[in-house]
RNA sequence: GCGCCCGUAGCUCAGUUGGAUAGAGUGUCGGCCUCCGAAGCCGAAGGUCGCAGGUUCGAAUCCUGCCGGGCGCGCCA
C-alpha cells in the first residue's frame, strides 16, 4: 500500500478516534457515525492534508466550526507522522507531515522502484476497454490517434491502480463498407490486369487499394479476371444526372459476387481485410498501443452470439415485427426512437452486432464495460444504454467516454484535414513527423472532453515550451548528475542518505518531497476520473519543481550526508518520472 | 426543432467531484551561465470564471433561464 494512501487513512483514523472520545465523554452526540474526509491541501502554508469535518458537523451540532475544530484537535492522538495540526480558515484542520513521514516516502519509492504507485493487481474491479475500433477500410488518421492514445494511457493507468484490464479492438468486418472495400480492390485488380473499367464514385480511392490489388494478383494471377463489359454492363448509372453512386455500388457488389463466386469474392474480401487489419495493428504497435483481443464482428454471427443476444431481447419482450423488419423497442428503455435489428432483407444491422458484442463483453467481464468513442458518436449512447437494459444488465456497468476531436496546427496555421487534398492525415505520418513520444503526450495532455489544438511545430520543438521535452529533460538531467558523480571520488550511498533526509529542509526540497509522495494519489485519481491528462499535468509539475531546485542549488556537494540525501531525492524523482511517463507511453531518455 | 459537449488571463488549458488569496504553460517586458546539461531558472504585468437568478457556512464547480461555439438525430458503418 502506497504510503500516502496510508497517510490519508491514518489521518481519518486519528480524527475518528478524536470524535469517538468526544462522544464517549458526552461532549458531542451524533445520530450517525460521521466519516471524515481528508484531502491534499493546495498550498504549503495549509500543511499537507486538510480535514473539513468540523465545518460539516458544526451546523447539526449548533457549534461554530472553528470551536468544534479546536475540540477535535485537542483530542487527536499523537502520531510520529504528524508534525503539527492547525486550525485555519473557516474551520479546516490542517495536518503537517513530519520529516519522519517524508523520509519514509523516499525510502518507499527507492524500494518499490518500478512498482511505486502501483496498487496490487486485481485489487479493484475488472474493466473492459474498447477503443479505436476504426473500420478496417483505410489507414488510421490523426483523429483515431487521440482515441488510441487515450485508450492506451487510460488502460495502463487503470491497471496501475489495481484494476484487471481487458483491452479490445472491435473489427467491423461484416458490413457494407467492407463489401465496398472488397469491390474497390477487385476493380483495381481488373485495371492492373488491363481491363477497361471505370472506378466507382463511392469506391475507396487510396493508393493502398492498388497495393492490395497487386497482392491479390500475385497470389491469384488472372483467376479473378473478367471482361470489362461483363462487369459493368446492365448496371444502373453511377454518376451523371440520373446516376446514384449508392445504388450503383450495391449493384456492383452483387455483380462481383455473381461473377467471382463465393471463393473468388472471399479472396478479394480477405485480402482487403487482412491487409488493412495488419496495417492498423502495425501502426498501433509502433505507437505503443496494444490490445489483448481483436474482436471480429463476423465472429458474432458464426458463434451464434448474435442470435443469442436477439433471443434474449425477444424473451424480454423487447422485439416486434413491422414493415418486414425486426425492431428493438428502445423508446421504452430511454432511447428516442426504436431501432431495427434485422432488416427487411433478412440481414442484421450494425446495431444488432453491437448488442451481441455488448452482451458478450458483459458475460466475459464481471465489472465495467468502457467504450471510448469519438465525440461524433455521442448520439449512440442512449441506444447502447437501452440495449443493456433490454439485455437485463445493469446499465451502470456500461460506461461511455467521449473523446473530442483534435485539430492540427502548424504554428498558428490550421492544417486542413482533407483526404482529397493530400495534406497529411494519417497517424503514421503524424508519428513520422513529431515522433511517438510527442504524439502520445500531446494527445492526452488535455482533458478528453475538451477539443485539442495539436501544434505540430510545438510538438517538434526541443525547448521548454514543449512539455514533452521539458519532462524528458528533467529525467535526462537526473541521469546526467549520476554520470557526473561517477567521475568524482564519491560513490552514491542511499543508506547514508536515508539517515540524513531531515537535511532536505529547503523550500525546493520540501516541495519536491511532497510532490513525489503525491504520485500514487495522482494515479488513483486519474483512474477514478478516467482522466490521463491529470497524470500528464502532474509530470510537468514534477519536472518544474526539479528544474527549479536544480538551478537553485548544487547536488554534488562535499558533505557526504547532504549529498547522499539529495541524491536519494533526485533518484526518487527520476523513478517517479519514469513510472509516470511509462503509463502514458512516453520514453524516459538517459540522455538527450 | 430535440438531445449531448464546451465557454476560466491576449492565446492554449488546469482547477483534486462544493472549500481557504482562481493556477500553469505560452506570449510581452526585465534579469541569471568561471559552477552537476541555459533543451534550464528567477521576477513583473495580465481575471466581471459567457450573462442573470437560485441552492448554503461556502459556488469556476450543483439547479433554472438566456447568449455564444461544436457535434449528433438512417432498415449507413
Amino acid at each position: 500500500m502506497p504510503r500516502c494512501q496510508e497517510m490519508r487513512a491514518h489521518i481519518k483514523e486519528l480524527v475518528s478516534q478524536a470524535l469517538g472520545y468526544l462522544k464517549r465523554d458526552g461532549e458531542l452526540t451524533f445520530e450517525t457515525e460521521p466519516v471524515p474526509e481528508v484531502e491534499r491541501t493546495r498550498s504549503r502554508e495549509h500543511g499537507d492534508y486538510a480535514c473539513n469535518i468540523a465545518m460539516v458537523l458544526a451546523r447539526g451540532l449548533g457549534m461554530k466550526p472553528r470551536d468544534l475544530a479546536a475540540k477535535i484537535r485537542d483530542r487527536l492522538p499523537d502520531s510520529k507522522r504528524i508534525e503539527k495540526v492547525e486550525i485555519a480558515g473557516p474551520g479546516f484542520l490542517n495536518f503537517f507531515a513530519s520529516s519522519h513521514h517524508l523520509r519514509m516516502v523516499v525510502r518507499d519509492i527507492l524500494r518499490d522502484a518500478d512498482d511505486y504507485g502501483r496498487s496490487p493487481a486485481g485489487s479493484r474491479e475488472d474493466v473492459l476497454l474498447e477503443y479505436v475500433s476504426a473500420n478496417p477500410t483505410g489507414p488510421l488518421h490523426v483523429g483515431h490517434g487521440r482515441g488510441a492514445a487515450h485508450g492506451a494511457s487510460l488502460s495502463a493507468i487503470l491497471a496501475a491502480a489495481g484494476h484487471t484490464v481487458h483491452r479490445e479492438y472491435y473489427v467491423n468486418d461484416y458490413g457494407r463498407q467492407m463489401d465496398i472495400l472488397a469491390v474497390s480492390v477487385w476493380m483495381r485488380y481488373l485495371e492492373l490486369a488491363g481491363e477497361r473499367v471505370v472506378f466507382p464514385a463511392n469506391g475507396y480511392r487510396g493508393d493502398y487499394i492498388y497495393d492490395i490489388a497487386r497482392e491479390v494478383r500475385s497470389r491469384h494471377g488472372d483467376d479473378l479476371r473478367h471482361n470489362g463489359p461483363d462487369v459493368t454492363d446492365g448496371l444502373p448509372p453511377d454518376t451523371g444526372d440520373d446516376g446514384d453512386p449508392e445504388v450503383f455500388i450495391d449493384a456492383l457488389i452483387k455483380r462481383a459476387r455473381e461473377l467471382l463466386g463465393e471463393s473468388g469474392y472471399e479472396a478479394c474480401f480477405r485480402a482487403a481485410l487482412e491487409t488493412m487489419v495488419d496495417d492498423i495493428r502495425g501502426d498501433l504497435d509502433e505507437f505503443g498501443v496494444t490490445f489483448d483481443r481483436w474482436f471480429s464482428e463476423r465472429s458474432l454471427e458464426r458463434s451464434g452470439a448474435l442470435n443469442r443476444a436477439l433471443q434474449r431481447l425477444r424473451d424480454g419482450g423487447w422485439l416486434y415485427e413491422k414493415d418486414g423488419a425486426t425492431w428493438f423497442r428502445a423508446t421504452d428503455l430511454g432511447d428516442d426512437k426504436d431501432r431495427v435489428v434485422v432488416r427487411d432483407n433478412g440481414r442484421s444491422t450494425y446495431f444488432a452486432s453491437d448488442v451481441a458484442y455488448l452482451l458478450d463483453k458483459f458475460e466475459r467481464c464481471p465489472g465495467t464495460s468502457l467504450y471510448i468513442l469519438g465525440a461524433d458518436h455521442h448520439g449512440y449512447v442512449p441506444r447502447l444504454k437501452a440495449a443493456a437494459r433490454g439485455l437485463g444488465v445493469d446499465p451502470e456497468r456500461l460506461e461511455v467516454q467521449l473523446v473530442q476531436f483534435a485539430v492540427l496546427y502548424r504554428g498558428s496555421e490550421r492544417v486542413q484535414m482533407s483526404t482529397r487534398s493530400g495534406s497529411f492525415v494519417t497517424l503514421r505520418e503524424l508519428r513520422e513527423e513529431v515522433g511517438k513520444d510527442a504524439a502520445r503526450y500531446f494527445y492526452v495532455m488535455r482533458s478528453h472532453d475538451q477539443h485539442l489544438d495539436f501544434d505540430l511545430e510545438l510538438a517538434k520543438s526541443r525547448a521548454s515550451e514543449n512539455p514533452v521535452y521539458y519532462i524528458q529533460y528533467a529525467h535526462a538531467r537526473i541521469q546526467s548528475v549520476f554520470r557526473k558523480l561517477g567521475e568524482t571520488a564519491h560513490r552514491y550511498n542511499p543508506a547514508l542518505g536515508e539517515t540524513a533526509m531531515e537535511r532536505l529542509d529547503s523550500d525546493h526540497e520540501q516541495e519536491l518531497l511532497r510532490a513525489v509522495g503525491r504520485y500514487p494519489e495522482v494515479i488513483e485519481s486519474a483512474a477514478e476520473r478516467r482522466s490521463p491528462h491529470m497524470l500528464a499535468h502532474y509530470l510537468h509539475e514534477l519536472a518544474a519543481l526539479f528544474h527549479a531546485w536544480y538551478n537553485n542549488s548544487h547536488f554534488l556537494v562535499e558533505d557526504d550526508e547532504l549529498r547522499n540525501a539529495r541524491l536519494n531525492l533526485i533518484n526518487a524523482t527520476g523513478q517517479v518520472l519514469r513510472n509516470g511517463l511509462a503509463l502514458i507511453g512516453v520514453s524516459a531518455p538517459e540522455e538527450m
